[in-house]
DNA sequence: TTGTACGCGTTATCAC
DNA sequence: GTGATAACGCGTACAA
């Protein structure tokens, strides 16, 4: 590949000259710069990312590390900051952890290694993180994203998880629900799953209702039936539900319909995330919106402002309940409403 | 940041000797060993791969580009890559394009000034795109996923996209209906939404039916029912749908759920791709599996075969009919039909 | 306006 | 076993 030097002799310059050609080329002579320019093109010159970057001291390359991309709720901040980072100058390297606060180490290691200029991370529980331990000692500016670490000095773009969710019971309790449940993943391996059971118990306790423990699925975004059935039998079965995040909602949503169960009349469900596919299917998804893209965006230009050796003072972001068709108000019970339906 | 000389210094040895500690461990004696390592860790010594990939010519970089990853067909192959390229110490420089061929050109492009070591690319279009006709003269190797180019010497993973399509349709056929019709996205936009066309015309020919012109939706992911209903109407209306991919599938079939047509009772639906998602919804998607986490680790390792200076010949990936409660047999008329059904 | 010369942090090829 | 020393390709102060 042919480099600088190549480029300045066939143009008949010093390869110094050259190299102002593309970085300041305003301080070189019309007549050489076309020159150079042609010369550059006659060869196929592609300036070297890597020699600049490791001159320069300076990659601009941002590192992500993220639990998964099938996660739309991943997916979507992930193009925003794409976009985001490019209209800056900025790439992309992404990492990816399946929700394994194991990993999360190692793959920041190694991007640091690449000299990454920040960071972008979603970890699993930010309260007792390897990682973010480590980064307090580095100089590396770095931004949590969906996490909400009780430590304020750290950077983190979130809704505020637990009123959030405290919203969601209000609109169930505001529709007339009393049994309401909340489903989760594995709570050990989420801060934000843990703050938005606080807002569940808040509003419940608020009305006067003692609020259930978490009924905790094996995956994040997968519902288990079985684990559900029994509290929804009886005379205090559930009414209504609220899941920790959209996939989880969805699964369940169509684990209920497949077992007879319609959704809202039998029971509401209410996801957490607001992906742009629970407003696309049948019924719609009420969900939590965080806005995703605002997330993505916002943690580029965060990050970008703390490279510039700014401390931008970030707030929470706006969350807003979504209706949907998966959530209405409390039947009165009616023990021939199945019949009429069909499946 | 420290660097190799500083820790060869405070280890009292050449860098040379420092640097073979980590390259070659087994040519350095014991106890220099240690006193490199002591020190290494001592001054938190964190190798710098920039300078290592200028030295050596070789990033371990694999440069990535596809349309969105907010289509999990894209975000599952983007997963199955950065574990199978992680395992091989590669890591992934992620771009992505919004279908937009005009981008490609200039994404690549600087995924090249980064000397990535090969490039993962799905591009709107095979048959006439600038970044391939670019890419055939220069000496990166790279992959085309999903993307199915009529020229054989340009490496691509997919499926056979025609037989896939035609297998689909053969499906439906079998099942009793006659009138089916196939939504896509921009047709023009897409190679393999064209040959998935040809695999529904070749089947339906095969049973002595003239193939109807695709209806073609103005985004690749979303269905507009307007542009569906006058279609759907009188003895002719079709029965039965193919979709170009999943996404639109889903978004076709609550849209017809919305507007009172019962899925499959009324109309069987049919996607492409195999997302996880479909099965897990309901009713469950009836849809023409890619292997995605195959196509994702496949392209990996065709990338680093090449890269060795081999040869991979790649035959196409296998795909496979998913059955699902979207996809039913055909329904005698009967105009009662709806009556029952709630909504 | 252009050229000279040094350094960014490695690896690799020699000698010793 | 270990140590000089030359690349890798570029940016930039400084001199001309």
């Amino acid at each position: 590949m042919t480099d600088l030097l190549s480029v300045a002799k066939k143009a008949g310059v010093s390869r110094a000259t050259a190299a102002r050609v593309f970085s300041q080329p305003e301080l070189v002579r019309k007549t050489t710069l076309q020159r150079v320019l042609a010369a550059a093109e006659e060869l196929a010159f592609r300036p070297n990312r890597l020699a600049q970057q490791l001159r320069t001291q300076a990659t601009r390359i941002i590192g992500v590390l993220l639990p998964d991309p099938r996660n739309p709720v991943f997916a979507e901040q992930l193009l925003a900051m794409e976009l985001a980072a490019r209209q800056q100058g900025y790439a992309l390297l992404v990492t990816t952890t399946g929700y394994d606060a194991s990993q999360e180490l190692q793959l920041v290691e190694e991007m640091l290694c690449q000299r990454v200029d920040g960071l972008v991370l979603t970890v699993a529980d930010a309260e007792n993180s390897e990682v973010l331990a480590k980064l307090q000692r580095e100089s590396v500016p770095y931004v949590l994203v969906y996490n909400q670490p009780t430590d304020p000095d750290v950077q983190a773009i979130s809704v505020d998880n637990r009123l959030a969710m405290y919203d969601a019971a209000q609109y169930l309790l505001a529709l007339g629900h009393r049994q309401i449940g909340m489903v989760a993943g594995p709570m050990a391996q989420s801060d934000r799953a843990r703050l938005r059971y606080d807002g569940y118990c808040a509003a419940l306790r608020e009305h006067g209702i003692t609020p259930r423990p978490v009924i905790e699925m094996a995956s994040h975004t997968r519902a288990s039936f079985p684990l559900l059935q029994s509290h929804m039998q009886g005379n205090e079965g559930l009414t209504a539900l609220l899941c920790s995040n959209d996939l989880l909602a969805l699964s369940l949503i169509s684990d209920l319909q497949r077992h007879g169960h319609a959704v809202p009349d039998d029971i509401s469900v209410i996801g957490f995330d607001g992906i742009e596919l629970g407003e696309l299917l049948f019924p719609s998804l009420c969900s939590v919106v965080q806005p995703r893209e605002a997330i993505g965006r916002e943690a580029v230009a965060v990050l970008l402002a703390m490279m510039r050796g700014e401390q931008p003072d970030i707030g929470k972001l706006p969350h807003r309940l979504r209706p949907g068709e998966s959530a209405g108000p409390l039947q009165r019970p009616d023990t021939d409403a199945h019949r009429i339906r069909t499946r």
